[in-house]
DNA sequence: TATTGTTATACTCTATAACTATA
DNA sequence: TATAGTTATAGAGTATAACAATA
């Protein structure tokens, strides 16, 4: 049936970017008010994929090259990231996180999880149990167009 | 049980920035490529409260007042709005979409909730129904945050 | 020549400080 | 005096164009 999707589509529309909201503003809070949305999402891309070069980040993050470029300086400067050349290709530029940025990543995190886990906590245990299914079920379609 | 919470948590941490993701790039392809995001965030809450006044409308969207005229100048030039002093209180500006400005906020959503249908439209009707539970269950949590 | 990244430069968006008009 | 909004100005973040180094 057709309008079931189409009421489905309604309600993801409305709710996702509230509880997207939310989560943004928990991340700021507690979890690296020092870091740009971008930067951060640069953090977790390079936690996922270590070595990345500019460009590949650059592609994922949705920025031109000279942008990434200086968003990475401002990354590098304060110790959350590494640069170096690449020995097999010496163009290229291999992007790894220090320790800082790792822990940085990881404690935004948490600190995010844990205040969405107190919220749901005020939910019933059935309606937990069908939001887990069904942010199961729209991993999937998601994760495709995320890379 | 709280390990039901932390999981449910860390599910909506990581599924709805995927889908986030995919409605704001499909809000700025199909939608109002020549609007920014607060400049579609503020049409969107002009269209909920008719006649808002610029503070109202900064607090809202989480800009200072200065960077709020400025946006609004952006829509008001633009035809998006219209921006009048109120007549009781004559430092008040009061805010309205024109039907430019509704136009858009309507078919950008609209093009948007289309394309979320059809790729919902890929899972099964069970899991299209777990979906709109789910978001319903989740709306009142963050819909009081979201003002 | 083609590819990867940086430097130079300009524009947009945002903020703070100072100001104007109204209450 | 206090409030609502604008103007002046400066700092981030982004883009395009031109360049340097490597393949």
């Amino acid at each position: 049936m057709q309008s079931i999707s189409e009421q489905c589509a309604r309600e993801v529309l409305e709710v996702v970017p509230l509880v997207m909201r939310v989560i943004r503003s928990q991340f700021r809070k507690y979890g690296a008010p020092e870091l740009s949305v971008p930067q951060f999402r640069t953090l977790h891309f390079l936690s996922q994929h270590r070595g990345a070069s500019l460009s590949e980040v650059a592609e994922y993050i949705g920025l031109m090259l000279p942008s990434m470029s200086a968003l990475i300086d401002g990354l590098v400067t304060r110790n959350f990231a590494v640069r170096r050349t690449s020995p097999n290709d010496r163009r290229r530029m291999t992007l790894t996180l220090t320790e800082r940025g790792q822990a940085t990543l990881r404690s935004a995190r948490k600190a995010t999880q844990t205040y969405l886990a107190e919220e749901l906590n005020r939910l019933t245990q059935a309606d937990r149990a069908t939001i887990i299914k069904a942010m199961q079920a729209l991993r999937p379609i998601f994760t495709e167009k995320a890379t």
